[in-house]
DNA sequence: AGAGCTTTGTGTCAATTTTACACTATGCCA
DNA sequence: TGGCATAGTGTAAAATTGACACAAAGCTCT
């Protein structure tokens, strides 16, 4: 028996899938859109998974993932970036992983790849819902996650750490965020993808010195507590600081 | 007509290839692999790939980029890290590329999604020889390249990148050198890598600071110079060096 | 109206790190 | 022995980092 890859159309590649990490940020924790694949047929198993599918094979990657996180969410011209593949020939050994396939592919026993990305989106412009052969969706906050479906926790541990270095480098927390924000809540966001405390003035010194924000003459209102000043993230200033060679944050 | 992909022992997978970027230093500059396609058929094209093939199915994809490592040169533990995957629907739109893929492949036209890997190699430990598709292989300064097949040269440029990312955090850069090595040698290859000039005793300073190296109580022989200090990483102290939160050179 | 709670916003000083920069030492070669 | 090429070294000014504490603002509750 062999392979045969003859494109027609807008046919499914049965080896080739997209998962993805799509972060958001509740103003205290990063978390991840996870979907619920319901009660496991044959006992135990983790329920959740990372929402991903099969690739077209008229799609390139980056359209295929774009397509995968419309689907679910509507969402579109979200943060994107590819994690890397994985394609361990048994990430699917796990019989509640087997036995779950079967309901939903044509072919629940070819070997696929996957091609992980992660996205980050603003909380507030997606509410969780059930669709297609998600039971149900939902933002579960990283720290509590510790199993996954298939290879799905380990993708997660690598689109983490790949989000961790590329906020080293880049301006990218503004995704995850608001329109207008506070210091504080990107201070906390630091935090929470860096893993580690940041002294407050002194991240508010760094980020300030950079004049990559534009401060709004706004206040936060209805906030039981001295309302903090609003800012914007200034994508021309964030340029104009490129082209002077800047190219890392310090943290 | 549809996929199949029954894996049946150690088939091919005819829509997923690994394609690597071996790195060498010839102790004044960056350089690549590459295999010699020879004349192409068709007219003109590049004649220049990175060495690559299709993956088994019952090996995972570093498996897959060390096999296709080994059966090219030879070489055996040598450092591999994957770059990503590329898989744009007509990578293989030159038409000298799908020529030639006719004259390698059992199915030429089929969409062929690409992992790449970029490897470390000490020059000295391979001499460049043809080899099955190879009429030839040669190491090719970097900044020489300005054309590769399929897309090859945006692989290339990713390599390149992910390369520079990675020595700013971890000490990968030894894997280039010999055994012993001078600091100049070192110095000129993080100028390289990093494409930019990096002062020369303030190069020094960081990396002896850093007490990474143990210093050798040789010198260089029959140099027309003063000869240089011999070096050699020491790996426990970087371990150490970890332990206490280090986590990037600081380039 | 006032007390209490919560979070914002701010400055300084010491220690460390970075940057810029030029000359002597050593060994080969002619 | 003189010339050539690269190795190896120090310092001072500037910038950055890290540690640290308290007043200001608005809400809530009584």
């Amino acid at each position: 028996m062999h392979h045969i890859t003859k494109k027609i159309g807008s046919e499914l590649n049965p080896n080739v899938s997209v998962d993805c990490v799509i972060f958001g940020f509740d103003l205290e924790q990063l978390t991840v859109l996870l979907i619920d694949r319901g009660e496991i047929p044959s006992g135990s198993g983790p329920r959740m998974a990372l929402p991903g599918n099969l690739i077209y094979d008229n799609e390139n990657l980056d359209q295929a993932a774009n397509r995968v996180l419309a689907e679910l969410t509507g969402l579109e011209n979200i943060y994107l970036e590819q994690v890397g593949a994985f394609g361990d020939p048994d990430r699917i050994h796990k019989k509640s992983d087997r036995e779950w396939l079967k309901t939903i592919r044509a072919e629940p026993e070819a070997r696929v790849i996957t091609v992980a990305y992660f996205s980050l989106v603003q909380m507030a412009d997606y509410k969780p819902q059930a669709s297609s052969f998600a039971k149900n969706a939902d933002w579960i906050p990283v720290n509590e996650i510790s199993e996954l479906a298939f290879d799905h926790f380990e993708i997660l541990q690598a689109a983490k750490e790949k989000l961790k270095q590329k906020i080293k480098i880049q301006p990218i927390g503004f995704n995850l965020l608001p329109e207008k924000f506070t210091l504080s809540q990107l201070h906390r966001l630091y935090e929470s993808i860096l893993d580690k405390p940041l002294d407050k003035r002194n991240f508010r010194r760094k980020i300030q010195k950079l004049d990559i924000l534009s401060s709004l003459r706004e206040k936060q209102k209805g906030v039981p507590h001295k309302p903090s000043l609003l800012y914007e993230f200034n994508e021309e200033k964030y340029q104009e600081l490129t082209q002077t060679g800047f190219d890392n944050f310090g943290f």
